[in-house]
DNA sequence: TTTTGATGTAACTATTGACATTACAACAAC
DNA sequence: GTTGTTGTAATGTCAATAGTTACATCAAAA
């Protein structure tokens, strides 16, 4: 299956944050026009990012703002902070195989120990990538 | 969002056709009751494997078994196989970001070719893995 | 040639998760 | 207090996955 559009929909957002805070208050409104999704779906990631240290957000005044430098926020920080996943498992296993066959007993136990490690390169990458990155991308590709 | 079960049930059945092969016919039943599923989903996801060129299933007399051999088939011949994602893209981007917003017009660009280097390492890391290594993991766990 | 046992596939249902939407209480600054 | 915003619950919609039933199709054996 596909990883769900809340990891780029939350890039989006931070980058938005880094842009425009010189320029605009940042408010859900602000954002979800941007997007263009509904300002509560922007409140609640913003609320997952803010669980994770990754944005700070002001209550009655307003505003949201990132907690950290662009650079201290990676792709695998944003991922864990959204990505609600039980144990944080990418890959997803069969439940109840018959443990009165050999490979339905012991499918778990080997093959999980497989999809680990893949999945640890994986995040492997995805902490190579910091906003910072993404935003001088965006910088360049605006400038043009 | 996770990745569906289809991968982990596919592989448990590859594991089942290579070990069970020299004693029993493997029939939708047969691998049904290992995995504990439905024979229909599993006939199901052996016609992705058949398409796919990984298996061979017989029609009248009923059998599957493998196209060629286990060292020849990797994790991500089988997730491609069983894993029908729109252009195979592991992120899945939102839609219909505000183009207005030169955040909103450009983050496709811009996040989409960070994310494609990050999904070919994903893919490089489950190529690397056969059938024939699981096979033998699950032996061993077996002879235990 | 008929029987047998399996596959291939359509149709329908149930369940789950993501997301949109409405509504409103809680809050901080003016 | 007024105002504009956040925090969050309740509800609805939609798509994907998978379970289930039913049956036509098929190949081989009797």
């Amino acid at each position: 299956m596909q990883i769900a559009s809340r990891l780029t929909v939350a890039v989006h957002v931070l980058v938005c944050i880094e842009l425009f805070k010189p320029d605009h208050k940042i408010t859900s409104d602000f954002l979800a026009s941007s997007v263009n999704a509904n300002p509560v779906v922007i409140r609640r990631l913003l609320q997952q990012l803010k669980a994770a240290g990754i944005v700070r957000v002001l209550r009655g005044t307003g505003g949201a703002d990132t907690a950290r430098p662009a650079s201290e926020i990676t792709l695998l920080d944003i991922y864990r902070a959204v990505e609600c996943v039980e144990g944080g498992e990418l890959f997803h296993f069969h439940e109840n195989p018959n443990p009165l066959c050999p490979v339905g007993k012991h499918i778990h136990t080997v093959l999980g120990g497989r999809l680990a490690q893949i999945q640890r390169e994986l995040e492997h990458a995805m902490e190579a990538v910091t906003i910072q990155d993404i935003l001088a991308d965006m910088q360049a590709q605006i400038g043009q």
